[in-house]
DNA sequence: CTTGGCAGTCTTGTATACAAGTCTGCGAGC
DNA sequence: GCTCGCAGACTTGTATACAAGACTGCCAAG
């Protein structure tokens, strides 16, 4: 069968947000047409579509990039997620306890999905709940805003995450639902912000994603002098204006 | 000079709020080649990227369309605006005189607006209001995101509004930047929310925007015939009945 | 051994050709 | 007069061809 823009959108994006292409990939247009059995025309529709999401970047002349979030990038896709997050559970007035039990529910699967060690789907559970809670409180148009959100997280996630916390954002959330159910909204929504504070706060952001910007690190003046384990002497005459290297080659 | 793809977004773009293609136009892909002097390519990219900023919509093998939102968009649309707004400045802890300043300056450019009738750009004054606020107290994604919902809301207000109430919303904005000044952010969030509030109440959400405007603009002869010279004029393809809307595209 | 340059290869950027569907308008039939 | 059907024009959807820039690797000069 022949894939459509949308669907090939789709396969990458959730293999992007599965872990099975990491950030900094480059993806070919032409691979990529090849793997999906069409020509490149849809799959530059489909990378322009998750451009605009926020998703992948092309460098021009260069390829299509799944997007390696600076810190600053990190910090304002948190300060996002805080601002909306946080708005939503103040602005409803009440809950329905159909929605109630549905979040219950959720948090019952994460729990599940981490005691039994599923690891490749628990990210996507831990980010889901994030958006259940935006699809049963909002409408689609604020989930739609969520889903995108989540997904550059889970990507800043995944760069400079050093250890994963699932247990206790699980737990954040059961604390979350459990305001709600008390009816205490002012309540959940100070401990979604103490929530994505912590995920925040879990991360290395003064770790760098790509070893060049651990090289510029070192051009740079600097009062951060405790990295570089294996890091080779440039020699000082390092060209300084080259984004990033293109990690991975093969497929 | 040849126009990039993002000159032809914005250019469409800012002429759809300006309020010179109104919604429901359709926007044929030849026309805007030959008027950009570029191939259909480059205008099938910024479509597709204005689709997923939900400004534009395609109907397989008829044309690309301004949006019109129905109701309930309308009614998603605003309730994303309050959420996000009113949870900006209930999160932000203090306003820098800065940002307060910038604020003043331009609330008092949007009263100049509104006493010299200057009819065309107050509209765009005064949802850039909200987007400066978004930048201010934010940072780029989040005004990126507001920017794009005070689009939306433009044009739903294109469609429903039956009068304008430009003072009322300045003097609103005023009563906003008047609670920051005096420290008070949750009576700011809870005048922010109020004032979406007005401007949705203001519409008149049971009305069929589809068969009137389009009349509407079909009758109306061009009044004025002097415009930017890169522009393209409103009624060149105006289409004698709109398409409907489809309402879920879920999958 | 290092360094600078140059050609080849590979990738995206852009335009164009063709395929497929939709709407319009006219004419025949009733 | 009215309706149905069909052909033509017109529009988007998709693929492909070609142009232009970026990187790689080699080779010669110092």
């Amino acid at each position: 069968m022949n894939p459509s823009t949308a669907n090939i959108e789709e396969a990458i994006l959730s293999a992007i947000l599965a872990g099975r292409i990491p950030p900094g990939t480059r993806l070919g247009e032409q691979k990529l047409a090849d793997l999906f059995g069409v020509s490149r025309t849809r799959v530059r529709e489909a990378m322009m579509r998750l451009e605009t999401r926020g998703i992948v970047q092309v460098s021009a002349r260069r390829g299509w990039f799944v997007v390696e979030p600076s810190a600053d990038e990190a910090r304002e896709a948190f300060q996002t997620r805080r601002v909306i997050e946080t708005g939503l559970l103040q602005t409803v007035r009440e809950v329905p306890p159909a929605v109630l039990a549905s979040l219950k529910e959720h948090v019952a699967i994460e729990r599940q999905a981490i005691e039994t060690g599923d690891v490749s789907s628990r990210a996507c559970l831990l980010g889901d709940f994030h958006i259940h809670l935006a699809d049963a409180l909002g409408n689609r148009l604020l989930t739609e805003i969520v889903r995108d959100l989540t997904a550059r997280t889970t990507l800043i996630s995944m760069l400079y995450q050093p250890t994963e916390k699932a247990e206790e954002s699980s737990h954040d959330h059961e604390d979350i639902v459990a305001a709600m159910a008390a009816g205490d909204l002012a309540g959940a929504a100070r401990l979604m912000d103490e929530h994505i504070g912590k995920v925040e706060a879990g991360l290395d952001l003064s770790a760098k994603p790509d070893p060049l910007a651990s090289l510029r690190e070192l051009l740079v003046p600097s009062t951060f002098t405790d990295v570089a384990p294996s890091m080779p002497h440039p020699h000082g005459a390092a060209a300084p204006h080259a984004p990033h290297h293109p990690s991975t080659k093969e497929d």
